[in-house]
DNA sequence: GTATGATTAAAACGATCGTTTGAATTGGGC
DNA sequence: GCCCAATTCAAACGATCGTTTTAATCATAC
């Protein structure tokens, strides 16, 4: 048992090295050009490993790119999860303040995307893609893990927000994953289209979390309709298809 | 020159016919499966045209892409221009209610999304999803024709909501935009994270405006960090690198 | 030293990729 | 009828794909 501890521990920390380095350069290469369009042979390439490498510790390119993707949202999982039950327990069973639950919701997040050296914001750009994306592989992922997560933010949610029902905050935790997927992948679309825009990165967080509380906060749909009517002729030619995104 | 014309016009219905047969299986295709999981074997084998059709018709694979993306984006553009143009007509100079602002702006995107049957919902998807990874042909398409639309709107945005920021409402403009393209393609991560959720579509529209709205009517930032200090540990193992989303 | 198991290396596999070629087919103008 | 341009077709091109195979190399246990 020893022996083969020891034999182990030395061939896991050789074949880490490799292993870690496919993943990292895989998570970069999946990332800016899709699971299609990373060839293994730019990835054993540029990790600088033989082309075989993939093969023989992944087994196949689909579970290599599973594998890219555990690593980092186990790690999220696992941060957020975390940062719910610290503010719990603080709370001693009293609801929580809807900003810190998105803090602990979306900082994880924002955190790993804004590790710009270790290829954390690469992985969030590639989780914020594949989740609009879900392969069947994600689909089970999501249905595993995700839901989890989710369920336990939302829960504290509804603690939080008296009177909203937890379809509604579920549906408007949706709406904020969007957003913030576009906040950390969408800027280069954004300064594409406007230049000249103020992208101060330490803006934006307080930016975001404004956006954020803003629509959490929001009034129902229902209370909502009373007061504007909002029916915008949103129609083709003749204008006869009118588009009611109020009603 | 009236002989050209008629020979023009005819040849150019049929070929409209394997032209419009190719970019309507490709919108779908290129979606579904993204641009390099899809062959043009694929294209032209459900599109039941032979396999140089593509290469005779639009050149090269990749314009073929473009051809797709730019039918939809301009029937997108014109759809938003005219109904702002409306609006401000009938304001006469005078301010634009935010709600109706947005129902200009995400009320042709919702539309389309809504249409299933003419690869409406298909190609909204595909578009949300390409904003996020911005290949160097949307790149530039990003800057020559969607930056008119969106500082447009923000204009309008800005006259209805006096001392916001124009840097402010664009920021709030692209997180809206990607609540909507969340709302639009990521309904079945949802669906599969939480299976029992309340999907009504009839619902999502009045349940995104208003979440939008709260959005972008929200405090500044600025402001809102008086109120809410809301500093979370989001940390690591030790918690020493604590992320301040509000700082 | 030798034996053993894990890892790496080089080479090749068949399959599929986007594109091109050149001939066949079509259909309207004369 | 013939002509001509547009289009379609079958076939093939070289390149690249993911994966497998077989041998070489390495580190460790005895």
């Amino acid at each position: 048992m020893g022996l083969v501890d020891t034999q182990m521990r030395q061939t896991e920390t050789d074949t880490r090295d490799t292993r870690e380095r496919i993943l990292d350069v895989s998570e970069v290469l999946f990332t800016e050009h899709g699971f299609d369009g990373t060839s293994m042979r730019m990835i054993t390439g540029q990790a600088g490993v033989n082309l075989a490498a993939v093969n023989y510790h992944f087994g196949t390119k689909e579970a290599l790119f599973q594998a890219v993707f555990q690593r980092r949202i186990d790690e999220l999982n696992v941060a957020r999860v975390k940062a719910l039950a610290v503010m719990e327990a603080e709370a001693q069973g009293g609801p929580l303040k809807p900003s810190r639950i998105l803090d602990g919701f979306f900082g994880p997040a924002l955190a790993m995307a804004a590790d710009t050296k270790h290829g954390g914001h690469t992985f969030m750009r590639l989780l914020g893609r594949t989740y609009t994306e879900p392969t069947q592989f994600v689909r089970r992922f999501m249905a595993e893990e995700y839901a989890d997560v989710m369920n336990r933010y939302a829960d504290a949610l509804y603690k939080a927000l008296p009177g909203v029902p937890v379809a509604e905050i579920l549906w408007r935790l949706h709406f904020m994953m969007g957003a913030v997927s576009y906040a950390i992948s969408g800027i280069d679309a954004l300064k594409q289209a406007v230049p000249e825009l103020d992208d101060d990165p330490t803006k934006l967080g307080p930016r975001l979390m404004a956006f954020l509380l803003g629509g959490l906060r929001a009034p129902l749909a229902e209370s909502l309709r009373l007061q504007t009517p909002a029916i915008a002729n949103v129609a083709g030619e003749d204008g006869s298809n009118a588009v009611h995104l109020n009603a």
